[in-house]
DNA sequence: CTGAAAGCGCTTACAG
DNA sequence: CTGAAAGCGCTTACAG
């Protein structure tokens, strides 16, 4: 059993309160001096740390924040779980990281048990649209924020970026590359970015007068396995698209493994478009052409959000939105183009 | 602010242990019928959930295991984490995961804060050979397990694979497929995994009456930077390899970026292979030949091993080893090869 | 400068 | 069948 105050206190012959205020180098206490070194001593000796459990219920703090996303094994959410531990650990936080694997019964039951464990706060990566369990955490009236997806419009503490216009980035790109019959691998229509990047998509399709046909928008989910079914039955269409823009770079992965089990080269017989830049992306052959965001900077500034509201004791829906960048790499361009975007897109992030 | 045990009791008109012993379904009191339908109501209209912390406090246990990986950003860790998470979660645990960068120093830190929350359990794969954290952690008589890597010999409880024997597989094939200047992108030498991957690899180069030269060991550490490093520098050799054996998977990933760079084609110019079998393996162009090793189960049995602890009070230095299976693919060997190969690989799987 | 008390929100052995 | 008390290990306003 780990020591505690009162023992500490019998062997040193005071009170535990007072224990407790040379622990805590209370400020507005003094101490006397050969007390204080007397304490300290044993402190030192029995390497003592306050149980912080204990400290939990007085103090109404547990110093845990909790990360619910859909699956580790995502690059995307391990990359956004360190921005979320490199924001809260300055300031002793930890974090417990649950997985929902996407089935909303998973979500609440993490979201109740977190609750039930009086965590400081929550951070959500895994929401949909109009979610029971976010309307739930709202009342809980506990600090928590939304990342990367929203759930209902403009309610709750968010970090993300403009799903919209970055899907409509990568689309114009695309078609000012010249490609004219472009199909969407799409994300699920129950999640935020999901419903956005198919109208980014849409928009940018319309804005040029080209058509969004439905048989060239396939519903892909966000991860590799969606990918490849939905290229696949693109490309099993009478007359195939010469082009994709994947909701997520997974998806462009699952669109890899199909063009080249089909034979088909990248991009000259299909040109891939991926969202999210993650670190995977630039490793593909050739590279994946995909919109960056700053999936770090979403844990962090996440992290912070929810640090913000611990210290005002407000849950504020305040809201912070990237802008996203597109990054031009060989799954749509030859060489020579590839190496001339790269001068503009390095150009643009420094404005 | 959450109801508590006393409001509840207040509205019903009981004793707060009254309701404590209808919210834990008291087995061995029994309840008035009347008094219990109240209190049920009251539980489901109030939707009252115990205060974990209070709770904790009392019982002594906060239903928390922690994890302490070097960068869940890895695949391996990341398969790792879900592995534990599934086998914690059955029983009601969570899991505090925290990050170390491979530093001795934020791996102290955090479990010291981490005993000092009071986890119930803590698994750690950042562990190093020697390891003082893992010494003063061993003395915490806090229910615990070393993944992966051990840190003294036979003292801690462990769950992980034989390296020596997979390394030495991985070298065997190499050396059957007619290679003889074969190199090592080794691990670090202060972490088990290093050493004795190593030492598989020596092994079966003299068991082959080949010389397992030391300029043909490069230091390469765990992840693709240093792949790609120690690569270089072996490629730069007067006489180069023609095959490597990389210490993880990630490091052979940074080789095939250097062969690539060099413009060398893999497995014809420069054959590797690899260590762990993440799912990114398979995914590579030309496929990783490998050593498969259970990631996911390496952390369920990890999971196990601390749960069992804590049901009988004991730390007990138990050790689960898994035999590593070479699984052969396209980094070594040509499309017949594999294929031969495949079906040896799935029936001695079987076995 | 230090002690004694109260209380955070639970659980459970002990009474009755 | 239910109540009252003690206690888990802390912190801190209140005394002195």
């Amino acid at each position: 059993m780990p020591t505690t105050l009162k023992e500490l206190a019998a062997r040193a012959k005071v009170h535990p309160s007072t224990v407790s205020r040379v622990v805590n180098q209370d400020p507005s206490l003094r101490i006397g001096p050969t007390t204080r070194a007397r304490i300290e001593a044993l402190l030192r000796e029995t390497e003592y740390r306050p149980n912080g459990v204990a400290r939990g219920l007085k103090l109404r703090q547990t110093l845990v924040l909790a990360v619910v996303i859909p699956d580790i094994t995502n690059p995307f959410f391990g990359a956004l779980f360190r921005g979320i531990e490199d924001g809260a650990a300055p300031r002793g936080y930890q974090v417990l990281l649950c997985n929902t694997d996407g089935s909303p019964d998973r979500q609440r039951a993490h979201l109740h048990s977190l609750i039930a464990r009086r965590v400081d706060g929550v951070i959500l990566a895994s929401s949909f649209l109009k979610d029971q369990a976010v309307r739930w955490l709202r009342h809980q009236r506990i600090p928590y924020a939304l990342v990367n997806r929203f759930s209902d419009e403009g309610l709750d503490p968010f970090v993300g970026s403009d799903d919209v216009i970055g899907a409509r980035l990568a689309t114009q790109h695309l078609i000012s590359s010249g490609h004219v019959r472009i199909g969407h691998l799409a994300g699920q229509s129950t999640v935020s970015t999901g419903v956005l990047r198919r109208r980014g998509f849409q928009m940018a399709m319309v804005e040029s007068r080209l058509r969004a046909e439905p048989e060239l928008q396939a519903e892909a989910g966000f991860v590799e396995d969606g990918g490849m079914r939905a290229t696949e039955r693109l490309m099993a269409l009478q007359e195939p698209p010469t082009a994709v823009f994947a909701v997520t770079d997974m998806v462009a992965v699952g669109a890899y493994g199909v063009a080249r089990r089909l034979g088909l080269r990248v991009p000259e017989d299909l040109a891939i478009v991926g969202y999210n830049d993650i670190p995977l992306a630039g490793r593909l052959i050739p590279g994946l052409t995909t919109v960056h965001v700053p999936i770090h900077e979403f844990g962090s500034a996440a992290a912070r959000l929810v640090l913000e509201q611990i210290d005002s004791g407000q849950v504020t829906p305040k809201r912070v939105v990237y802008a996203p960048q597109l990054v031009i790499r060989g799954s749509t361009a030859s060489g020579a183009e590839v190496l001339n975007a790269v001068n503009v897109a390095s150009r643009g992030i420094g404005e």
